[in-house]
RNA sequence: GGCCUCAUCGUCUAGUCUGGUCUAGGACGUAAGGUUCUCAUCCUUAAAACACCGGUUCAAAUCCGGUUGAGGCCA
């Protein structure tokens, strides 16, 4: 009932609830961009919670991180809170569940319940609390807590089957006799995970809880707190997970997971968000490119897949190339210039123009183009060498370019006229590449690069001719 | 080990709910060709999948049951 009002009042509330402990990576990041496109497509809000209780493993650089990569990306979120800063809140619902009995304290030490468990999975039973401090005296209670003996409490579970519809998997049903009674809190102040979500959930008004697979186990027991609790029953949908190449969970060993790491690795926002949302997503069509303003237009969780997605870095790659061709001269410059710092603005555009084509990272720029800005090249004499050449052909190859540029006045150094000047000599053998590759090379030290007019076009009459010099000279010396 | 989830080309997926129009479509990747000095871009073409078994039906990728396989959670 009241959850229907919310909905009246205000579209669906949707969050994201990562906990500060490691950098944004794209699992997270893809969830994140779910619930936003949810948010945005049905006029509701989303929410982001730091979920920072556990003060070892927390660590403001990562909710920097984690921040950053979202605004990067250009998720923005409605409303931001702190796990850490509503401890009150989390505190009042554990005592009134302590005082209806609900939640008892438990005494049992790690060692005790690490042996009970490898009992109880070595008799094939699942592994449980077995609810021994369930029916401690209130005074013992006192006494251990007077004494300090070490504590947490535990919520009582009450056995039944507990059912939820999720919006992508349907019906789902579990035996909540297989959970046992679950810890909730460290002690009064320090909530554990499963009920801070579940306070937190309730007190934001969070009506649609959109999270990864791996959380699916984990709704029953919120159900059973909500239950206990009295709060309303959300709405779930487990997204599938991301995988890697070998089908398990996406994670460190596989390489680069960290949106922080893409991003300096030269991969557009855009080509992320594109990619992530066909990650278990598919608006039906055969279009593939998409915006974060069209994704909002076309998302739907009814689109969204039940089986795992490996993340393909190829795919990614052919993404961002596609995303790096679109982009303007300019904007493309500036975002290269990091990667080039050598190169001042009017360089640094007429390269990235000869380049854009051609990239996939806006890293690989430094690769591609760092030959620009050493004073010598370095690269093998054998690199000149067109097809079969003999050194001789080589040599007279470059002479002759050699002399057409050098006819070539400073003032009308263009790629136009130089291709102009160049061109018919080459035509007139019948391939091109015995009078193009010797140039290109000497003038590049690559053997993959663009082409050599315009690369002469950038260098500069003075740099054009030296680097022809240099090559005629490796040729006579034989290095 | 227990519980849970999933299953269409190598990969992401369309089609599955509402069986026939599916000789299963698109994209990435791969291969061949064209453009080209090289690389890249662009264009053309090709190879490439309904996990398996059974059932329902005139008809099944699509519905039902099972098997197998993969994954997740619990420590």
């Amino acid at each position: 009932m009241a959850q229907d009002l919310r909905d009246l009042m205000g579209g669906p509330r949707v969050r994201m609830a990562p906990s500060p402990t490691g950098l944004l990576h794209v699992g997270l990041a893809r969830t994140a961009l779910f619930n936003y496109l949810f948010a945005q497509k049905e006029g509701g809000k989303f929410i982001l919670r730091i979920e920072d209780t556990d003060r070892e493993r927390s660590d403001p650089k990562f909710e920097k991180d984690i921040v950053e990569g979202l605004q990067w990306l250009g998720i923005k979120w409605d409303e931001f809170y702190r796990q850490s800063e509503r401890i009150a809140i989390y505190t009042q619902y554990l005592e009134k569940l302590l005082k209806e009995s609900k939640a008892y304290y438990c005494f049992c030490s790690e060692d005790e319940l690490e042996s009970k468990r490898q009992d109880q999975m070595s008799r094939g039973e699942a592994p449980k609390y077995n609810g021994k401090c369930r029916e401690l005296q209130a005074a013992e209670v006192k006494k251990y807590l007077a004494e300090n003996k070490p504590s947490i409490i535990r919520f009582k579970a009450t056995s039944k089957k507990v059912m939820f519809h999720d919006l992508i998997r349907g019906q789902l049903e579990f035996d909540s006799s297989l959970v046992g009674d679950i810890a909730i809190a460290k002690d009064l102040a320090t909530p554990l995970y499963n009920f801070a979500v579940v306070v937190d959930d309730f007190a934001m008004k969070i009506t649609h809880v959109i999270r990864g697979e791996d959380h699916i186990s984990n709704t029953p027991k919120q159900i059973l707190l909500q239950e206990a609790l009295d709060f309303p029953q959300v709405q779930y949908a487990h997204l599938p997970l991301i995988l890697g190449p070998d089908r398990s969970k996406l994670s460190k060993r596989h390489g680069a997971v960290s949106v922080a790491d893409y991003k300096k690795d030269g991969y557009l926002p855009e080509t992320l968000v594109n990619f992530m949302a066909f990650l278990g997503w598919n608006p039906g069509g055969e279009r593939e490119i998409f915006n974060l303003p069209s994704l909002v237009k076309e998302f739907s969780l009814e689109n969204v897949q039940k089986s795992g997605a490996i993340f393909n870095l190829k795919r990614l790659d052919y993404l961002n190339g596609f995303y790096i061709r679109q982009k303007s001269i300019k904007k493309l410059a500036e975002l290269c210039k990091s990667y080039l710092p050598e190169a001042d603005q009017s360089e640094l555009e007429k390269i990235v123009g000869i380049y854009q084509e051609r990239l996939k990272k806006l890293s690989e720029i430094k690769e591609l183009a760092g030959f620009f800005f050493q004073d010598k090249l370095v690269y093998d004499k054998e690199l000149l060498k067109w097809k079969n050449m003999t050194d001789k052909e080589i040599s007279q190859s470059l002479d002759k370019s050699e002399n057409l540029l050098s006819k070539i006045k400073e003032a009308s150094w263009t790629k136009e006229n130089i291709e102009k000047v160049l061109m018919p000599e080459a035509e007139r053998v019948k391939d091109r590449g015995y009078l193009l590759w010797p140039l290109r090379v000497a003038l590049t030290g690559q053997k993959a690069s663009a082409g050599p007019f315009e690369i002469a076009a950038i260098s500069g009459k003075e740099k054009t001719l030296k680097r022809i010099q240099n090559a005629k000279l490796k040729m006579q010396n034989n290095n």
